[in-house]
RNA sequence: GGGCGACUAGCUCAGUUGGUUAGAGCGCUCCCCUCACACGGGAGAGGUCAAAGGUUCAAGUCCUUUGUCGCCCA
């Protein structure tokens, strides 16, 4: 029967509909109760907001080649998917929205507004998981989860009160990162420092009751409105003698007192700083200490508060401003420097963050960052690449309290619930109806809700069941492994590991693998609102998400960022069609061997012939069939061990080499004629041979095509019940396969063709035209081996002839090409240049005379033969004696022709 | 200021614990639209491994210093 296969590869006509096949059949679902040893593994939850990014498709690759894997490997697998809620991101979209719509969400109140985001996220909250299924993530759908979910955040409820109950969450007045935009606390992890070049202010602070100044310098001179100190260091011998002194705060004429405090830098401006206590973190810590006034001069969308006089009212950056020009109006300003310092901004609207003193809720994190620390200075968790390790321990070592509260309706409320009798505070699993401490009713839940890392640092256990032991917690936990990227090992991974290791008493994961950044062609982070990042799914639709995969998988050495760029997709697409093209020569021509009355495909491929491979014709296994197969085995050999270790590059670059290098520029090409040839013997062999190679190899390269090599496997024999290559084994490295000696005489092989089609190159022959050469090798066994195969060689090489001989070839009119084992000689075309030759000659002869010299220097040193492994001695003597023996043929060769020229 | 990383072919990068002639893809040059594939086939050019010093029988690989460029934390 013909078989009508399209011409190239078009990714767009096969991927959706495995896709959807994927999904419909529930093909990925996981059993907890089925065999195999566990693997799992998590995503890290998406932004429910967010669409697939080239970042994701980075991430969600390497987890799905891993996890593929395993599921062909026999591991009981689960993938497991979901989004997080997304809190400050989630609020400030619906809150756009709602404003476009001239809404402004205050006034829909929170119950309303909260029901509105819920709606948003039903009817848009999928846009990534419908782009995950469709780009084929083999995902278990059914165990999706949602940071926010009802299951979820009774577990967010029953760490809260757990930790609460262990002291270990606590409410309290500090200071804290607040957004005057999105008007949240943040942790000092949401805000990003950038560099800028800035102001610093001197300002003259009079002495009450002197007709002296202080200087003292700031960077935000509007925050002056709120000093209630100045500090000076108790032995800066300049201040001595003010010493006890009031200073009278310019502009909103208080007093306050001069106090001396060992934080103070001396060698910073005039050594002598103001203090806000209410602004600035290390003037906070200092006015705990002297008991000084905190006084917030702001509100909180960063305008002036009443307590800033007549200021109130102002934008803090116009407050400043006009505090400048007044304070020139007095005289006060002594002068102005220019000062470069880092500004923290709000990671998500990029505000300037204001440092404020604050009611928050925070979380304790010494007493669960050491057993964290432990696990990882233990290897009981593996990070890789390692020097992360590092990253992570100094992080861990200098951990600072979590502000977990944030002023937001969209997110997990915090479950306190405040006495408006006794300002007791009930923290409950379940709303209490009256105040614990004083039994009075009036009792209302504290407005904020927790920061979304909260219940993402409980992903990996909150999404298996816990706190109940269920069949997937008990299988599935600890998961196995964790791909992220390094940029949120804090805000997520260590947070995920003290979480897990407090509550489960167990590792969240075995294993932490850090995948690099993807950039743009200019090095730059990709990043969506630069414009300059690149959207997977255009990408995907067009090169195929096969190919973006590939590519992907092939640039990902652990360490080292990405570069995408149209060429490497190009590069990656021309594989997959390379390989789509593969299949089509295989069933093209296996219509011809049918119409010769040969056997079927049905009989040829089918599972059970393909599992006695390879098969012999005249009583031995034909070299080049014996060849690929242990190519097959040396290359699964390879991927296994390079994905065990997380070298996605190597393994995608061996299968590359296998599929392109051995299968089609090798194997299909030296069997070609056999398919089809009179020897009926050989051909169905041949056939039953190729098509067990093919199999196996699309099985090898599933877990990175997982689209092509679905759709091409289908289209082999399969069982009734065999529903997708997905659930297949994965090739084994079989130790049978492998053929020492046939990969031996097909490297020699190859050799010799290499240089007869070299020599044809360099005589600018048309690729057309045969010609006869002769070849000559002083070793029995390799001019046996060349009369075995003389067929391919001829066929390869283009050759009308090649004659074997054992002694010397004839030097006199034709082009010799010499190996230490082997000559080969083709008789000149007319006009060829002998010039040429020579010149590639002594190019050649310098080359080998300086490696032997080198060589001869290393063997003659004593030390060298005394101290260096046997081994490496051995293997040197050897080389150099091939060396002289090219170098002889070389030098003989380059004295004839300048004998003849 | 503290810490980490990178520097290898024109470009993007590999190079496992030091060990025999440092690799790949793309690009480039030459030849070929040959009956699976021009998203292809064949051949080829191209590297004093950032610089200097050191350890070693042996250094792209280990150590020190310098330079350039990144990243993280303060």
């Amino acid at each position: 029967m013909a078989r009508e296969i399209a011409k190239a590869y078009e990714p767009q006509q096969i991927e959706p509909r495995w896709a959807q096949a994927w999904v419909r059949e529930a093909l990925f679902r996981a059993d907890a109760a089925a065999p195999g040893p566990a693997f799992s593994i998590v995503i890290p939850p998406p932004n429910v907001t967010g669409s697939l990014h080239i970042g994701h498709m980075l991430d969600h690759t390497e987890i799905d080649i891993l996890t593929r894997w395993h599921r062909m490997r026999g591991y009981n697998t689960l993938y497991l998917p979901g989004t997080d809620h997304a809190g400050i991101s989630t609020q400030r979209v619906v809150v756009r929205q709602l404003a476009e719509q001239g809404v402004d969400y205050r006034t829909l109140g929170r119950e309303e507004f909260e029901k509105r985001v819920w709606q948003w996220k039903e009817e848009s909250g999928g846009t990534i998981t419908a782009q995950m299924r469709q780009i084929g993530e083999s995902c278990d759908w059914s165990r999706e989860k949602f940071t926010l979910s009802p299951e979820l955040s009774r577990v967010v409820r029953e760490v809260f009160v757990r930790l609460y109950e262990e002291g270990l969450i606590y409410r309290a007045h500090y200071l804290i990162n607040w957004c005057p935009n999105c008007l949240t606390a943040l942790s000092d992890l949401e805000t990003v420092h950038e560099e800028r070049q800035g102001h610093l202010w001197h300002i003259r602070y009079p002495v009450v009751g002197t007709d002296q100044h202080i200087v003292v310098a700031t960077t935000r001179p509007e925050t002056m409105l709120g000093d209630t100190a100045v500090a000076v260091h108790p032995a800066d011998e300049r201040y001595q003698h003010l010493a006890g002194k009031k200073i009278l705060l310019p502009l909103m004429n208080r007093e306050i007192p001069l106090i001396a405090d060992e934080m103070v830098d001396r060698e910073f401006g005039t050594g002598a700083v103001k203090i806000t206590p209410a602004h600035d973190p290390n003037d906070f810590e200092a006015g705990r200490r002297h008991h000084l006034p905190e006084i917030d001069v702001m509100t909180d969308n960063g305008h002036m508060s009443a307590a800033a006089g007549p200021y109130a009212g102002l934008d803090r950056f116009a407050a400043r401003k006009r505090v400048v020009e007044d304070l020139k109006a007095l005289g006060l300003l002594e002068k102005i420097t220019d000062h470069a310092h880092a500004i923290a901004q709000c990671e998500r609207c990029r505000t300037v963050v204001e440092p404020r003193a604050s009611t928050q809720w925070f979380c304790k994190m010494k007493p669960l960052a050491e057993p964290a620390l432990a696990a990882v200075e233990s290897g009981a968790i593996r990070m890789i690449p390692e020097n992360r390790r590092e990253e992570y321990f100094n992080w861990m070592r200098n951990i600072r309290d979590w502000c977990i509260s944030r002023q937001l309706w969209w997110g997990h409320r915090i479950p306190a619930w405040h006495c408006a009798e006794c300002k007791g505070v009930t923290v409950a699993r379940e709303t209490p109806a009256k105040c614990a401490k004083c039994g009075a009713a009036k009792i209302a839940q504290d407005p904020d809700v927790l920061d979304t890392w909260f219940s993402s640092a409980l992903w990996p256990f909150s999404t298996l069941g816990w706190p109940e032991k269920t069949p997937d917690f008990q299988k599935y936990y600890p998961t196995s492994l964790l791909i992220t990227g390094y940029d949120i090992i804090f805000f997520w991974v260590a947070r995920m590991i003290m979480m897990g290791m407090h509550f489960t008493g167990q590792v969240p994961f075995r294993n932490v693998y850090f995948h690099s950044l993807v950039r743009t062609a200019e090095g730059a982070k990709m990043s969506k609102s630069k414009g300059t990042g690149l959207d997977p799914v255009a990408l995907n639709q067009q090169y195929g998400t096969d190919a973006m995969r590939f590519c992907l998988a092939s640039m990902a050495a652990p360490g080292t960022d990405i570069v995408l760029s149209d060429d490497r997709l190009l590069g990656a697409r021309a594989f997959a069609n390379k390989i789509w093209n593969a299949a089509r020569f295989l069933f093209m021509n296996l219509d011809k061997f049918e119409q010769q009355g040969g056997a079927k495909l049905e009989e040829l491929a089918a599972p059970e012939m393909r599992a006695g491979a390879p098969y012999p014709a005249g009583g031995s296994v034909p070299l080049a069939d014996a060849w690929i197969f242990s190519r097959l085995a040396h290359t699964t050999a390879l991927i296994d061990d390079a994905l065990a270790n997380y070298r996605f590059h190597e393994a995608a670059q061996g299968v590359y080499q296998f599929f392109w290098g051995d299968f089609c520029d090798w194997y299909i090409e030296w069997v070609k004629p056999e398919l089809t040839g009179a020897d009926r013997e050989r051909a169905t062999v041949a056939w039953k041979n190729l098509f067990a190679a093919f199999e196996a190899a699309l099985r090898l390269l599933h877990p990175f095509m997982p689209f092509l090599t679905e759709e091409l496997w289908h289209q082999l024999p399969q069982h009734a019940e065999a529903k997708s290559i997905a659930m297949e084994p994965f090739p084994a490295a079989k130790k049978e396969w492998r053929n020492a000696p046939a990969d031996e005489a097909l490297a020699l092989i190859q050799e010799i063709i290499g240089a007869l089609r070299n020599v044809r190159a360099e005589m600018k022959l048309d690729p057309r035209k045969k010609i006869a050469a002769d070849f000559s090798s002083g070793a029995a066994a390799v001019r046996e081996l060349i009369e075995r195969n003389r067929e391919p060689i001829l066929r390869l090489a283009i050759l009308s002839d090649l004659r074997i001989s054992a002694g010397a070839l004839p030097t006199a009119g034709g082009t010799l090409r010499s190996t230490a084992r082997f000559d080969v000689r083709v008789a000149f075309a007319e006009g060829v240049d002998a010039a040429s030759e020579m010149a590639k000659l002594r190019k050649e002869k310098e080359r080998l005379e300086k490696d032997i010299a080198a060589k001869q220097g290393r063997l003659a040193d004593e030390t060298f033969r005394s101290k260096a492994p046997e081994q490496i001695v051995q293997g040197l003597e050897s080389t150099l004696a091939e060396r002289r023996i090219e170098y002889a043929k070389v030098t003989q060769r380059l004295a004839e022709l300048e004998r003849g020229a």
